[in-house]
Formats: structure tokens, C-alpha cells, sequence
RNA sequence: GGCGCGUUGGUCAAUCGGCUAAGACGCCUCCCUUUCACGGAGGAAUGACGGGUUCGACUCCCGUACGUGCUACCA
């Protein structure tokens, strides 16, 4: 049978890292095993549904390369791939439930639902269930005639239909990561199937679709795990128990520091992002900064995330996606959730750059630089000389800038103070020679520049260590950045010698 | 509160009964470098707790604690 898995995200939003890891399992899973990757859109909830989020989520799969082989956007033999586009097919298993007394429908209203909560409540923490103990007492189909069922649907009141959950019953399920792991169905309440407008929920969706789409592995989050013995009785009920896919788990992704899933709001008030891209929320006209945007490679970005609850066994840690579908095992994968921790983040994403062919990294850089210089403003040229020179020194793509700025246009002096320090006549003298030798010097290169700066310092009784740091300082601005000499030859011996005159005055 | 899941250095983590408990990030020291980095060499830092089982437990079992998730006509 095929390996066929999915990655199905509510169309709420920012994509999340951890929403990104689970993607990238599913890919790894399906590409080791020659199988399918299907993205389904889960957007059964139209109250929160948020304009552009679909879209947004196949740009960040597209930015990741991590492309699905069946999705809205490319269609695919079991198509729609958007929950709402195939509304009308859950109702027929929502009536094949009823038929045989699985589900039942129910009439209740939000205020009935609640004020049962209320007063049946066991303790004062908990808030009674819908499920055996109280559904008798409500207004469903278990409660009221046949007749009075039909009466109350053919006048158009609203209704739901709800899993008549088992009392008692032990559902075992196995999972990938975690083995065996066992519920007692009492536990779940009688979850709603069909929304009374149509819409099926999540759990009858989920169910519905992995059967329909020959879904062979399911992956999702840990936060999914107490409502398994709800799908798995669906499997069964359903008659297709023996289609169901393989479930796995996956551990959440944890605050760095505090406790709890990591959200949004800890990349704020942290200063990390958490989005895979920026996303701008069109309610809010709030932007949310993503990593491609903060300069990460998509390469690290992957390839750190599939080390946040996964590691091969080995002490390799840099992978690239081909290594990572060939060594991936989900079985591998930790059980216990991992805090994330931005410094390691940046880490994978300095070690990227570093292994990054300079014709690659220029691809990259170039859009920050037209950023701050402007479309056609610089030298594309120079980008080829300064990358070998500053890629060691970078650790996000926005380093480039900070690093090499001083290649494009004068820097501003921010180490006046060091430069100054010990000045005197015979420093003064020994630049003002050195600026006007140069115009002789046979060849423009670094070697040369040193050569000619190391054969005049006896001259005028100074060490190298007396000059060399002031000489930075003028030509770069401040106490950093590739070999003088190495600058120099970049930026050509017209802006040396103005950049050292500009300090002689 | 109930139920599920989890628990090895600050963080990510290896170990599938033999441990003097890997490795990485971060931190510290030193070397390299007359800048900043890269790189190299060192260092500090770990099995939640209590019972079993066993010749031997980080590894298996039980309990406790702690953490985390769920407990919606949200996913």
C-alpha cells in the first residue's frame, strides 16, 4: 500500500514552527518511503476562518521546499482539498453514524448546554460534560420520540450531531512515537460531529477525510492525543477500522522560558520570531516578524526544526534535506516536549551561511542590500568580492549589511575616541606619506598596500599595532570587519585615500 | 478537579541493564588573529524523589512530586 500523509492546518493564521515541524515529518516520512504528501485545508470553523492564511501557508511550504504533491492550489485525484468545499459529503457519514445508533441529534442551545454544565457539575473545578451521565437529560433524539424529532427538524430547529460515546469501554491505541497508550471511553464527552450549520468538526472531518484520501500515517500534535479515542471509535463505527491510518504524536514545542506551548506572543515579548514567514493579520493590520524575514536561511530553518525532537542517533547535527529523508525515523522522534532555544536557531543558521557557495549567499544578500541602498543604487559586482571576505562574521542574513556596509559608502566614525587615542605628529606624517605613496604602488592589491605600509612604519619610528587599528577605524568605521588591507583593495584607492584624508583633515 | 502524555547539565540531547553518563548550543579560560569573527585546545555544569526487580539500574516495575496537554457547535 502507498504511504500516503497530510498536513492539515486551519486557516487561522500565522504558520507556526511547530506547525512547520509537523509538516516537515510528514514530507520526510512520505519522501523515505516513496510515498504522497497531501496538504488538506481544515477550514470547517468559518468564524475563524482569516482571509489570505491559506495562501500565507503555501508560501511558507513553498519558502521551506517542502511542496505538497496534492493540495488546493494543485489539485490532485481526491480533490477538494478544502474541508469546505466538501461540506456536503460529511453529512452522509454523519446519517450512516445515526443510522446505526452511534449518533444521535441533539436540539440543545448554547444556554441549555451551559446551564447543565453548571448544575451538574461534580466539583467546584469542573464543569459537567455533555456525554452518559447528562445526555438524558437534554433535548436529543435519545430523549424525545421520533415524531418529535422530526417535527422540530421539519420546523427548522437548529440541531448538532453528536458521538454517543460507550461507557467503560477501554480504546487502545498505538502510536508511532509513544507504543501503546490506553483511555477509558467515559472520559470524552459525546463531541459534536455536525455543527448545526452543516459543517462538520474537526473530528468528524479528520475521520472522513484520512479514509476518503487512503491516509496511511497520521501525524499531529501531542494536543490531539485525549481526543484520539474519539476518532478511533469513528474508524470503527464507520466500518473502516481497517484503513486506519497509523497515528504518531508529535511533542510540543515549548516557551524557552516560563512553561507552556510556545505561542506568538513569546516571540514578541522574547524577541524571536515563531512564524515561518511574516504575516500580517488583516483584522488587525498587526505584522508578525517570520524567520525568512529575519534573515534565516530556509536550509537551517528546516534543518534546526528537525532537530527539535529528533536527533539521528549520531553527533551529526547539520543535515541537509536529502540526509534528513534518508536518516528520519519517526520512531526516533522524543516523546517529551522541547523549550526552543533561539540561540542554537541561530546557530544552525551561522553554520548554513558558512557552508553556503558565495554565488548562493549573494542570491540571498542581495535583496537586504537593495533594501538599504536601493534597487540598482550598488555595485552587484562588489557583492561577489566582500561575501568570501565578511560570511564568517555573519549569523542572520541582515549581518551582511552590518558587516559590509563600509564596502558601499563611507562609514561614520563611531570609534573616534580609539582612533584618536596616542595621536601624534609622527602618526599624522606617517599617513599623510602613506596616502600619497600610494598612488605609485605598482599593483592595487592587499599585499601590496601592506607592503608598502610595513616599509614605511621604521621610517617614522612605529610599531605596526601604534597604526593599523586607527587605519581600520578610518576605513570601516569602527573596531571590526575583514583585514585592513583586504578593505582596502575592495574599495580602490580613490575612497582609501579619501576616508584616511578625511581624518588628517 | 478528572483524564492523557512526559521528566538525563541553563537549553537540545545520546544511552535500548555494565557509566569513569556522549555530543551540540550557551557560558568561562587559553591559543590563533596587532580589529571583530572563524577556527583550535581546555573548563564548569546532568540521571526529580522514594520504593522495588536484579550480581548490577539513567535504563525495567510501582508510588510520589513536578511539568505539560485536553476537558467548545476551535482546530
Amino acid at each position: 500500500m502507498k504511504v500516503r500523509v497530510r498536513f492539515a492546518p486551519s486557516p487561522t493564521g500565522g504558520l507556526h514552527l511547530g506547525g512547520v515541524r509537523t509538516v516537515l515529518y510528514n514530507y520526510l516520512f512520505a519522501r523515505a518511503h516513496g510515498g504522497d504528501f497531501v496538504l488538506r485545508i481544515e477550514d470547517t470553523d468559518q468564524t475563524r476562518y482569516v482571509a489570505g492564511a491559506e495562501q500565507y501557508i503555501m508560501d511558507c511550504l513553498r519558502w521551506c521546499g517542502l511542496n505538497p504533491d496534492e493540495s488546493p492550489e494543485k489539485g490532485g485525484p481526491y480533490a477538494p482539498y478544502r474541508q469546505s468545499e466538501r461540506k456536503q459529503l460529511y453529512r452522509e457519514y454523519a446519517e450512516k453514524l445515526l443510522a446505526s445508533g452511534h449518533a444521535y441529534i441533539a436540539f440543545d442551545t448554547a444556554e441549555e448546554i451551559e446551564k447543565m454544565r453548571k448544575d451538574h457539575r461534580i466539583d467546584e473545578h469542573s464543569h459537567a460534560q455533555y456525554d452518559s451521565r447528562t445526555r438524558g437529560l437534554m433535548v436529543n433524539s435519545l430523549t424525545l420520540t421520533p415524531e418529535e424529532v422530526n417535527t422540530r427538524i421539519a420546523g427548522g430547529t437548529p440541531y448538532v450531531v453528536r458521538i454517543k460515546m460507550p461507557e467503560h469501554q477501554t480504546i487502545t491505541l498505538h502510536d508511532m512515537i509513544r507504543g501503546e497508550v490506553t483511555f477509558d471511553s467515559s472520559q470524552s464527552d459525546d463531541k459534536v460531529l455536525l455543527k448545526a450549520d452543516g459543517m462538520p468538526t474537526y473530528h468528524l472531518a479528520v475521520v472522513v477525510d484520512d479514509y476518503l484520501m487512503k491516509i496511511t500515517h497520521a501525524f499531529r500534535g501531542e494536543e490531539w492525543l485525549p481526543s484520539a479515542p474519539v476518532h478511533v471509535l469513528l474508524w470503527e463505527y464507520l466500518g473502516w477500522k481497517a484503513h486506519m491510518p497509523q497515528w504518531a504524536h508529535l511533542p510540543l514545542i515549548l516557551k524557552p522560558d516560563g512553561n507552556g506551548k510556545l505561542s506568538k506572543r513569546d516571540g514578541d515579548r522574547l524577541g524571536f520570531p515563531v512564524f515561518a514567514m511574516n504575516w500580517l493579520d488583516p483584522k488587525t493590520g498587526e505584522i508578525t516578524k517570520g524567520f525568512k524575514e529575519m534573515g534565516f536561511l530556509p536550509e537551517a530553518f528546516i534543518n534546526m526544526l528537525a532537530m527539535l525532537g529528533w536527533n539521528s542517533g549520531s553527533e551529526q547535527e547539520v543535515f541537509s534535506l536529502d540526509e534528513l529523508v534518508q536518516k528520519f525515523s519517526i520512531e526516533r522522534v522524543h516523546k517529551g516536549g522541547a523549550k526552543f532555544d533561539f540561540e542554537k536557531a541561530k546557530w544552525f543558521n551561522q553554520q548554513y551561511i558558512h557552508k553556503t557557495s558565495n554565488e548562493l549567499l549573494a542570491d540571498r544578500v542581495k535583496p537586504y542590500l537593495d533594501a538599504e541602498l536601493g534597487i540598482g543604487n550598488w555595485e552587484l559586482g562588489l557583492l561577489s568580492k566582500i561575501i568570501p571576505l565578511i560570511k564568517d562574521r555573519c549569523t542572520l542574513l541582515p549581518d551582511f549589511w552590518a558587516q559590509g556596509h563600509f564596502f558601499f559608502s563611507t562609514p561614520e566614525i563611531k570609534e573616534e575616541e580609539t582612533m584618536r587615542k596616542g595621536w601624534n605628529d609622527q602618526k599624522q606624517q606617517f599617513f599623510t606619506e602613506w596616502v600619497a605613496a600610494l598612488g605609485s604602488l605598482s599593483s592595487w592589491t592587499h599585499d601590496a598596500l601592506e607592503n608598502s605600509f610595513n616599509e614605511l612604519l621604521p621610517v617614522h619610528n612605529l610599531k605596526k599595532g601604534d597604526v593599523l587599528l586607527p587605519l581600520r577605524i578610518m576605513l570601516v568605521g569602527g573596531k571590526y570587519g575583514p583585514g585592513v588591507f583586504a578593505i582596502a583593495e575592495v574599495i580602490g584607492m580613490e575612497e582609501t585615500v579619501k576616508r584616511v584624508n578625511w581624518v588628517l583633515g
